[in-house]
DNA sequence: CCAAAAGTGTTCCCTCTACACCCATGC
DNA sequence: GCATGGGTGTAGAGGGAACACTTTTGG
């Protein structure tokens, strides 16, 4: 039980000790021609129902990195995803609770490996990957912060390769174009996007072909991890 | 008084309320030919003597914005700078107290407005101006917070004119290549940086020479804020 | 006249950009 | 045979990198 002493100490500290740290992750995938968002629909006041990103309050004695990755598992189902902090929010009037500082993480991954979402725990009523150009009004300052990691992604993609990371393993160049283009939110020249693309010497071109299509299959790339090590740190700019 | 009903509600939160946050300024300056920032000797325990960045627990009601402009000034006595924050660092292990996660912010200022420093609370004992390069040990984890920093401004410059903030209101060319040969951490070709700074063509040329060097005289420059707006985007990378 | 830094052009190469048509495939 | 996307080359412009000597000044 708490015995006076105790009382008195917490209260002194108090002052200090009653802001709260929390996590926001923010979940990128590309499928279907579509740049998508990984969100929940929340299960808990404030917000009830709403559509918002998988965040949470992170636990003592755990990381920030491994408070987004508990995080993002428990309200989606989605594990060991390497994901990066971008920003931290401000919450002096975020959280009607009261005071909530948030660290917000980005990831951008292979929707493909992860169609299928589960929350663990019931602070989540369901999760679904949402086209960014169609989100809907999202709890908190969750739109803020999905801005701002588009930004983020929009820079880190011309200078490192992640496009890749958002494709299947075997992909056409038109795809990896697709994805450029949906990040930097601009039409780019196909022959002069294949020409730099190819010539960072980052993908190895396959025998294999596209199937199940309609009209001329493209031919299928690889990324190519070894080069890519070397590669690494250049930087592309489109 | 503490009344029963808040002290159970207290300990109902103490989970998440138990953590600490901070903010800690990386303040880089430059002068005499080399890249400083500012330090402070801190006044308590612990790490009492040893020199660290200005930082402090933030309050309540106040944004992470003007805490750390309030922190900077009672170390330091510096006022009214334009921080930005880089990275949250997270601090299981960090303080002996307890755990602390301290937001990390960056400016860049004209050393010479700002060179006598006073403290105003006793938190701080002293506060200096030290070159980059000849650090001393720091407290805390200051030492990974200022190589974060230095990453950051290294690719600030690289995109946004911010040379001209670290220099006085007048200043010739070897000076601004100075401070992208330190920031850069290497040397630049002097007919190549000239061309392309003034290309830019956000500086001004004034009608005055350098005085009191004992070598031909430099022709002084002025920042064009005008100009620099319209420029503003584009970047430069050298 | 010497030391110290200021100031100044050219060439080469590479990369970016703009631009349009034929090819393979499935239906 | 037609609709659909796959795949390809070239010319011109602009920017980056390499490179060395003359000028000005104070002492």
């Amino acid at each position: 039980m708490l015995n006076l002493k105790k009382i008195v100490v917490l209260k002194n500290n108090l002052a200090h000790f009653n802001s709260v740290f929390s996590v926001d992750c923010v979940i990128f995938g590309f499928d279907e021609g579509e740049l998508k968002i990984l969100l929940i629909e929340r299960n808990t006041v404030p917000y009830i129902n709403w559509w918002a990103l998988p965040g949470n309050l992170i636990n003592q004695n755990e990381t920030l990195d491994a408070s987004a990755n508990r995080i993002l598992y428990e309200l989606t189902g989605v594990k060991d995803v390497l994901m990066e902090q971008y920003f931290t929010f401000d919450g002096v009037k975020r959280h009607p609770q009261g005071r909530i500082l948030t660290v917000a993480y980005y990831a951008i991954l292979r929707l493909s490996t992860h169609k299928t979402l589960k929350p663990v725990t019931d602070f989540a009523k369901d999760a679904a990957w949402i086209n960014v150009k169609e989100l809907p009004k999202l709890a908190f300052d969750h739109q803020q912060i999905v801005e701002k990691g588009l930004e983020k992604i929009k820079n880190q993609i011309k200078n490192q390769p992640i496009a890749f990371e958002l494709l299947p393993e075997k992909f056409t160049l038109t795809q990896i174009q697709q994805v450029y283009e949906l990040i930097l939110d601009k039409k780019l020249d196909k022959r002069n996007f294949r020409k730099k693309i190819l010539n960072f010497n980052i993908l190895k071109e396959l025998d294999e072909k596209q199937e199940g299509v309609s009209f001329r299959a493209a031919t299928l790339y690889k990324f190519d991890k070894r080069k890519y090590t070397q590669f690494f740190g250049k930087g592309i700019s489109f």
